[in-house]
DNA sequence: CTTTGACCCTTCCCTTAGGTCATAGACTAT
DNA sequence: ATAGTCTATGACCTAAGGGAAGGGTCAAAG
């Protein structure tokens, strides 16, 4: 009788010495003996339960599984395989709908085309440009604003209108409830999703403590200039100072 | 903006709690803010990415790829979606191979085919019935007997002679090692190999301890009658007392 | 005779996508 | 005020091993 340690066995069989171990550990291909010193030594008829394992290990078959049919010798070998394969018929027609629905997905995607290097800007007029690449420098300065457009890149027009659409529907928001505690969880809601809006213009670079620090010097420059928190046009008094105050709360107890 | 407490949002997207705190733990859907208590807060922006993952999910994509693909707005989308369909299309190849292989197999082992139970046997003529029952009553008594004659129905006769030969192989080989000190790694692997051939007749019912004193115990019988230990029909002396000694030594360093 | 490199051992932590307690604090209704 | 529901965190569990740490063993070469 032959008999072979673990790498032995492994290399014969083409499996990890991790993976003998582990087949040890749970009882599925103990080695014959233990050496004196420990070591495991498995004889020619564990290398032929090896191959077996692996053979039904291949048919996609739980380890535990694969012991029961093997200790059962062929008891209802049989019927496990035929079982087992009912099961991995349904798998593939799962397989086939998962197909159909992507199919699906990805023909509405292209529907929506992806705005190309070239193509950024175009769809706004030139003000509109001057006015973003403007609004970006101030906000962040050269280097950031960059980095920014970089990012702008991969918007299309018209999830940079949607998000803009937003940040209009949030500023309406928030001015309904500037009367209330600027603290409360309806204005820290409203103003996660601004935080939120504004990462999406500007994009997530930076580290958190960075982030934070813009967004509060944002909530600055809203108060130094109230161009910036017009509602539907309007200047709104006191306003700006809610904001700041809310987006400080936010920076402070969420950031 | 409404907000939502984990239930709330759980319920109405049909996930678990857990999953929820599971998704912000790896950063894939974090609660808008956090209450002051450290309640989890959602709006709708979050309801909404949560729908867009669980969509995902269903497409069988880890959720590792569901926060890239959802970060990157729709950046690479597209080709993140058709790189996915090749592999549930892969995948759908080879669960094919598979069945194929199943299919093989099931036909290979109908052509074994299984022993029922009024054919037990049959195949064996009259004197050999009596002596395998003889046998088992000696070994193991009545009780034991029954369950282990139930087992001996889950063998085919293919298996049955083939154990019957193995078990006539590892007596030549023993033999021919008994000059060898009982302890040493080759005999006591040849050792084991009796031992599993044994426990392939007789079942694997019985603790641990039981077995090993069933062991030893059949030991003992093996020097009490050496009709037992022939090999080629020839009674060889000292042999059954060195098998003794060495299944002896294997119950104690192996079992 | 010792050292080196290859091999062996066990134990612990890590991975996916959460499930299942356990414990403690918070909210709501009676 | 107390009971019942909800929330939080943390630890442990799943399948099939991967990887590494820390320590013991063996054979050949110096």
């Amino acid at each position: 009788m032959k008999k072979y340690k673990v790498k032995e066995l492994a290399e014969l069989a083409g499996v990890s010495v991790k993976t003998l171990h582990h087949y040890d550990k749970i009882g599925l291909l103990s080695p014959a003996i233990r050496s004196e010193k420990k070591y495991r030594l498995y004889g020619e008829n564990e290398l032929y339960r090896l191959q077996q394992i692996l053979f039904y290990k291949e048919l996609a078959m739980p380890l535990t599984e694969i012991g029961e049919i093997l200790d059962n010798r062929n008891f209802d070998q049989l019927n496990a395989l035929m079982e087992h394969k009912k099961m991995i018929q349904n798998e593939k027609l799962r397989l086939d709908e998962l197909v159909n629905t992507i199919d699906k997905t990805i023909l509405q995607l292209k529907g929506k085309k992806m705005i190309s290097d070239k193509e950024l800007y175009r769809g706004f007029n030139s003000e509109e440009i001057e006015n973003i690449k403007a609004e970006s420098k101030k906000k962040f300065g050269e280097k950031e604003f960059n980095t920014s457009e970089k990012y702008l890149k991969s918007l299309s027009k018209e999830q940079f209108e949607e998000l803009k659409n937003e940040q209009k529907e949030i500023f309406k928001n928030l001015l309904k409830l500037s009367t209330e505690d600027n603290g409360s969880e309806t204005v820290q809601l409203e103003i996660a999703r601004l935080y939120q809006n504004i990462r999406k213009f500007w994009g997530t670079h930076g580290s958190p403590s960075t982030q934070k620090s813009e967004f509060k010097g944002l909530a600055k420059l809203y108060v130094s200039d109230s161009s910036y928190t017009k509602v539907d046009g309007e200047i709104h008094e006191g306003f700006p100072d809610f904001l700041e105050k809310a987006m400080a709360h936010f920076a402070k107890t969420q950031l």
